[in-house]
This record gives structure tokens, sequence and C-alpha cells, in this order.
DNA sequence: AATCGTAGTGTTTTT
DNA sequence: CACTACGATT
């Protein structure tokens, strides 16, 4: 291998070779910073000498920490095997399933997500009879994971004593985290702070992970939070070889513990750092580039600095005032279908692109809606990152629970769950009662259920039940001792009949759970052919600290959408940033302070930084968020791009739309279309004064329009349910008064 | 115990 | 509008 470096610009060059000591890299949008990281973990390894296991490097998300493995893997040909790239989360995770023994805990823990942790603090905050309307579950819950992500532990916690919610939030802290003790588990933030507190009680493994970490580098720098830094900072105490790589301009987690200030802090906790700021951008087109520029430096809480490039000027930025959200999710369309088929009215001869090529981000996941109607009414393929995860619905979280308790036997909220899915006859009551039994002998749910069992205190025929439910349970520990896990899983979904009972339903919604169960069973198969062996913990904690864009795939090709938060670290070649209204972006219920603002400039930044060559930016009129219209002035952040940077869309004309609709633009594409299966689409339309609803098409009805039917003549649209082929609507007819339709059939014209 | 219906309530972003 | 929490019903 001739010398890596070769490929880097000269300040990226600098901050690989710079190996020793404290290092700082302020690492703009597309800068390179990836690159930085891996390239310097090759030379690290590869020029000198130093031993994978030696490095430690931490990112925020699996799958960037995945890429970043894949990087370095391919650089230096396959030999890094041993460096320990991962999230922090992870990283903890794995450090407590050697040591938790010393804090009072199994090692076979469970990691409880968010769900899970409401559960749990609902339980506590009715045994303390507190009133849910009075002191809220989720502030409670947020309140603790702010203490956590401080660093403070309940013991340490002193309550204002006048402030009546931190009184309570002190007692409901403590009980908590007693209840979460009890069922050996811990929540997300745990997972960090009792590294910590690890670390303080048991100084022998402190310094066993110090001397681990000769070389200790950090990626998203921006977004560590309190004790997230004090840990890494803790770890690179003794060899002081630390490498953070950050950009305080793409700092968008101020919310949730993020602390811009620990890239200040640095140079004070680390004396002699040095500094060193790329600049130079790689990624996007001038004009994209000058817009960033321009809206970011209105920020004052920022390190100044300049992004510039070398890449050709590139398109305007394209700027679309819509009517409402219908009207901007049919300009988004407008725009995917003319980069993805050559000649879409209005774009003649462009490029033809496949539809990776493009995203969409939104402020917030319920803007996805209107934009996700229009691309299936126009069989565009498309992705959601975020919103409902995967292993978050209720058939994956079952399953999930059976293993957990398989696994973790004292984890209660997770025998809570299943142990009536499916029925089993045991019912909340019974539940309840053996709740406040295991509770009065401080046994582990599952524990107190056994000794019920022992001193004959249940009546006879619920005694039979849980004997049976235990008997169960026990056969499935004693088979997680040979089995893997998806062998393990198969088997209790033989057993325990819940396919079989989602089977017999045999609802649409039933029947897509079980694809989703056996989705699972995928991922668990695939999983353990990888590896050599994949412990029932270890796949466990690795579905607990998935995130969204770790389910990411980008093989396939389709449109993503995204929030602007997900969109960070990812790039695409075409950009549409719908949603650029006051009250959205920025988004009314950030804080009062400037800080708060900054932060949504800065989502706004990240945002167009994603974009190579083209971006769109588009914003409603009218928008209407929880049923109700409203009407929304510019955002301020459109006041702040040049004017020479932007060419305005004019808005289509009323009739044009009508029967633009009747058009098919997928008549004439031109590139290779893409491998999903769509049915060909018959837009059978006739044209007469309006629209005729198309029979197997899609339905642009919306209530309050006006519309003939053959038979009972004009009407209005007075409610619409459901959509497409199944869509009805209650119209009322002029002479026959109201209706209720099934659209498909009923061949309605629009008439306004 | 399970299912159904209704009233009331609330949506930012998520490792 | 959409979800869920709760209450009434079987």
């Amino acid at each position: 291998m001739i010398s890596l470096v070769n490929d880097l610009n000269p300040i990226q060059q600098k901050a690989v070779l710079e190996t020793e000591g404290p290092l700082l890299v302020f690492a703009g949008a597309g800068s390179g910073k990836t690159r930085v990281l891996t390239y310097r973990i090759a030379h690290l390894i590869h020029e000198k000498g130093v031993s994978p296991r030696n490095i430690l490097a931490v990112t925020f998300t699996n799958k960037a920490a995945d890429e970043m493995r894949e990087r370095v893997e391919r650089l230096l040909r396959g030999s890094a095997k041993g460096i320990w790239i991962s999230t922090f989360h992870s990283a903890c995770a794995r450090i407590l399933r050697q040591h938790i023994n010393h804090l009072g805990f199994e090692r076979n823990f469970v990691i409880y997500d968010e769900e899970d942790q409401e559960r749990h603090l609902k339980a506590v905050m009715k045994e303390l009879d507190l009133d849910f309307k009075m002191f809220h579950p989720r502030a409670m819950q947020s309140s603790i994971d702010r203490l956590k992500n401080e660093g403070v532990t309940p013991d340490q916690y002193r309550p204002s004593q006048f402030n009546i919610f931190e009184k309570r939030l002190a007692l409901v802290y403590q009980r908590y985290q007693e209840d979460l003790r009890r069922n050996n588990g811990v929540d997300f933030g745990d997972l960090l702070l009792f590294v910590t507190l690890l670390f303080k009680k048991i100084p022998e493994v402190l310094r066993s992970y110090q001397n681990l970490c000769q070389y200790v580098m950090v990626d998203e720098f921006q977004d560590t939070n309190l004790i997230q830094y004090q840990l890494i900072k803790r770890l690179a105490e003794r060899h002081q070889n630390i490498c953070v790589v950050g950009d305080d301009d793409q700092s968008i987690y101020r919310w949730r513990g993020a602390e811009v200030g620990n890239i200040l802090n640095f140079e004070r906790d680390f004396p002699g750092t040095k500094v060193i700021t790329l600049e130079q951008n790689y990624r996007s087109t001038q004009h994209i580039l000058q817009a960033a520029n321009h809206v970011v430096k209105e920020n004052r809480l920022r390190k100044e600095k300049i992004l510039w490039t070398e890449n050709p000027e590139g398109e305007l930025l394209t700027l679309y005032v819509a009517e409402d959200e219908a009207d901007e999710a049919r300009f988004v369309v407008r725009k995917i279908s003319g980069h993805v088929h050559r000649s879409f009215p209005g774009n003649p001869g462009s490029a033809v692109r496949p539809y990776r090529d493009i995203a969409v981000f939104y402020r917030i996941n319920a803007q996805s809606r209107a934009i996700e109607e229009e691309l299936v009414k126009h069989q565009i393929p498309y992705t959601i990152v975020g919103g409902m995860k995967f292993y978050e619905r209720k058939e994956i979280k079952d399953i999930l629970a059976y293993l957990k308790l398989i696994a973790n036997p004292s984890d209660g909220i997770s025998l809570k769950r299943i142990i009536n899915h499916p029925p089993r006859g045991i019912g909340e009551k019974t539940m309840e009662r053996i709740t406040v039994f295991s509770r009065e002998r401080s046994l582990p749910l599952y524990e107190g259920m056994k000794e019920a069992l022992k001193e004959d205190w249940l009546s006879p025929g619920m005694q039979e039940k849980i004997e049976e439910f235990i008997l169960l349970i026990e056969e499935f520990r004693q088979e997680a001792k040979t089995l893997s896990p998806g062998q393990l899983t198969l088997t209790l979904l033989a057993r325990t009949g819940y396919l079989e009972r989602l089977k017999e339903e045999g609802t649409d919604e039933a029947l897509s759970r079980v694809e989703n169960i056996d989705e699972l069973v995928n991922v668990l198969t695939e999983l353990e052919r990888g590896e050599e062996e994949v412990s029932l913990e270890s796949f466990l904690d690795k579905v607990s600290l998935v995130s969204d864009v770790d389910l990411y795939e980008d093989r396939e090709n389709r449109v993503s959408l995204m929030t602007l938060h997900c969109a960070k670290g990812l790039e695409f070649p075409i950009v549409l940033i719908v949603g650029m209204e006051e009250g959205l972006l920025p988004h009314y219920r950030r804080g009062e302070e400037m800080e708060d603002l900054e932060e949504e400039r800065r989502l706004c930044y990240v945002g167009i930084t994603r974009a190579k060559e083209k971006l769109y930016l588009s914003r409603a009129e009218k928008r209407s968020t929880f049923g109700v219209g409203r009407a929304n002035l510019a955002s301020r952040f459109l006041d702040e791009l040049p004017f020479e940077l932007i060419q305005v869309e004019e808005r289509e004309r009323r009739m044009e739309r009508l029967f633009s609709q009747e058009t098919s633009w997928h008549d004439d594409f031109s590139g290779p279309r893409d491998e999903i299966d769509f049915p060909a689409q018959e837009n059978g339309f006739s044209r007469k004064e309006g629209v005729v609803l198309s029979p197997d098409g899609f339905y642009p009805l919306r209530t309050g329009m006006r519309v003939r039917h053959p038979r009972f003549g004009d009407g209005r649209v007075k409610s619409i349910e459901g959509m497409n082929e199944d869509q009805k609507a209650t119209i009322v007819f002029r002479t026959e008064g109201p209706k209720r339709l099934k659209v498909r059939y009923a061949n309605l014209e629009i008439l306004e």
C-alpha cells in the first residue's frame, strides 16, 4: 500500500497525521469527515503499527459505525479485526455485560426502550398514587432522562423544596430506579450513567479500559451530552490521544441534552489541543453552498467558518409557494417525475435519474402523510426513514418480550406484556394482585408468581393457569441453553400458538403482522449466518439499540422521505425540503431562548447541505395541522437566502392541474423504470366538463368538492373515509339527500 | 375477560 | 384528525 494520504487535501492530511495528543477537528458539512477518520485509523494501524484493539472510535448510529468499519477494512484490505468501532450506547452495553454485577445487577439484564420505560414509570407513579393529569408521565420521563444525562443519581438529586414537581420527581426517580433493579433492567440513560458509576466504583475496571484505549476518536462530537463527554474524557485520560470531530453548525440535539459547549470545554480540558478546520466542501454545488452559508451565518453562537468548493456553480435553488399541503405534495411529485422521466412536461431533455437519487425532508413526521398520498397516487416508490420503527411494532415487541423474559426472568414488564398474549385467561385483576404480592416480598414478578403458587395463594382455577404458563417459560429457558435465538424464536412461535392465532384472525392487519414476524425470523437467521455465535443477550442488545437510520436501506431504488433530523449524515443529488414556514421551521414549540431558534436554523442548514446538485424548497400558504386549516407565513430562513440564488416556480393553474391528472407520466419514461412491481395504471378518463374519477386509478376527492353522479345528480362531498379502492364518501345530493357511496363504483365527476 | 364505542386530548425532533 | 384511555356491554 503506497502512502494513503495522497488522496487527501493538505488540511485533511494534517488531521490524519496528527496522531499524538488531543486534536479537535471542525469538519464542515461535506468536508470529508468520515474520510479523515477512516484514513486516520488506517494510518495508525498501517504506518504507526498500532494494534487495532487499542483503537476506539465512537459514533452515534450503528450505520455510521458499520460504514466506518467497512471503509477502514477496504483501506487496509481486511486487516482491521479488533478495532472497537461502536456507538456510545452499544459500547456501554458491552462494558456492562461484563461488569454490571458490581452495581448489583445480573449480567443477563435487559435494556428497556422508551415504551417499556413509560410502562414502568406509570406503574411507579400509580403506586405512589400520583395524578397523571397533574404530573405527566412524559414530563417525568424526560426529567429523569435529563438527570441521567447529567450524571445525577437519585441520591444526588436535590429538588427545590418549593417546587412540587421536583419534589415528586425525586421520589419517582428513586422508586423507578428501584423498580428497574428489581426487574434487572436498565433504560437507555442507565447505559451511560452506569458505566460512569462503574468506573467510579471500581477503578481497576476503568484502568483496564484506559489501557486499552490508546487512541480514541469521536465522531459527531457536537452531539455528545455531558455524560458521554465525561466518559470519553475518562477513557482517554491516560494516553491523551483523543481526536474529536464535529461541526457546531450541525448540532441539532441540544433538546436531548447535547452540549455544544463540549467543543469549547475540550480545549480547556485537554491542554495543548491542536485545532484543525476543514472548510473545503466536496459535496455540493456552489449555489447550494452559498445558500447554506448565508443561512447559518445568521447564528451568533458559532465558530466562524465559511465553506467553499471547487465544484461547479450548478443550478439555482427552486422555491415553490404552494396553496396548501396537497398542492405542495403535487409539486414534489411533479419534480420527482421530472427528474425520473425524460420527457416530462416542463423538464424537456433533463437527465434521467433513478428514484434513489431523490430525497424529501420535512420538520415533523406528520408532514409525510400528504406527500405519501400523492406518491402513492402516482405510483412512485418511496421509503420512509423513521416514523414507526420495525422493532416498535406490537407483534415484534411481543415476540421480543418472550425472548427478554427467557433471557431475564426478572423482567416484569415483558412478563406482563405476554402473559395473556395469546389469551390464557389471566387477566389484569389477577396480575394486579400478583404484582402487589410480589412487591410486598420485593420479588420480581416471575418469582412472585412462583411463590404465590407455592403458598397456594391463588384460586384453584387461576393456580392451574399460572402453573401452565410458568411451565411453558421454564421449558423455553431450558431450550435456550441449546438452541440459537432464531431456533428458539421458531420454537416459541409454534408452541405458544402466537402465529396460529394471527392466521386464524385472517384480517389484513393480522396478515401483515405475520409477515413482520417472518421478517424478524429472517433477521435472526441472517444474523446467525454471519457470526460464529449469537447469544440471546447480544441479539437483544442489538435490537434495543438500533436507530431509524440504521435500518435505512439505500440499495433499493426508491425516493427517500425523512425528517431533517434523520437526514444528518446523508447526502442526495436531489433534495426537496418542504414546509418552509414559520411555525414549522422554525417550529412553534421550540423553546424561548435564542439557542432554540438557532438550533432550528442549524436544522435548516443541515437540510440544505445534504443536497449535491439540486435543491428545491417549498412552503404552503395554508396548511391543515390537526384537522384545522391555518395560514402560514414564509419561514424567516427563506428571507435569509440571497435573492439571486433563487428562482421561483410558478404555481400551476387550476385547469391545468385538473387535466394534468389525466395524463400519465409513466407512459413515456425512458430510463430503466425500476425493479418494483406495481400494477400498470390505466387511466380511462373521459373529458367532459369536469374530471371523471378513474375506476381503478386514484381518487382526488376532497371534502367540500362539488360532484355529479349519473343517477343522483349534483351534490357536495361531506366526508371521506379510507383511501384508494376502499374509499367511501358521504355526499349530500341536492335532490336525493345524503348518500354514502363507494367512490370506486360511484362514477363521480368533479365539477369544481 | 374481551370487545366495542365514545369522549377527551394532544403532535418536534430520538440515541 | 387520530390516538388512547376509559367505560359500558356481551
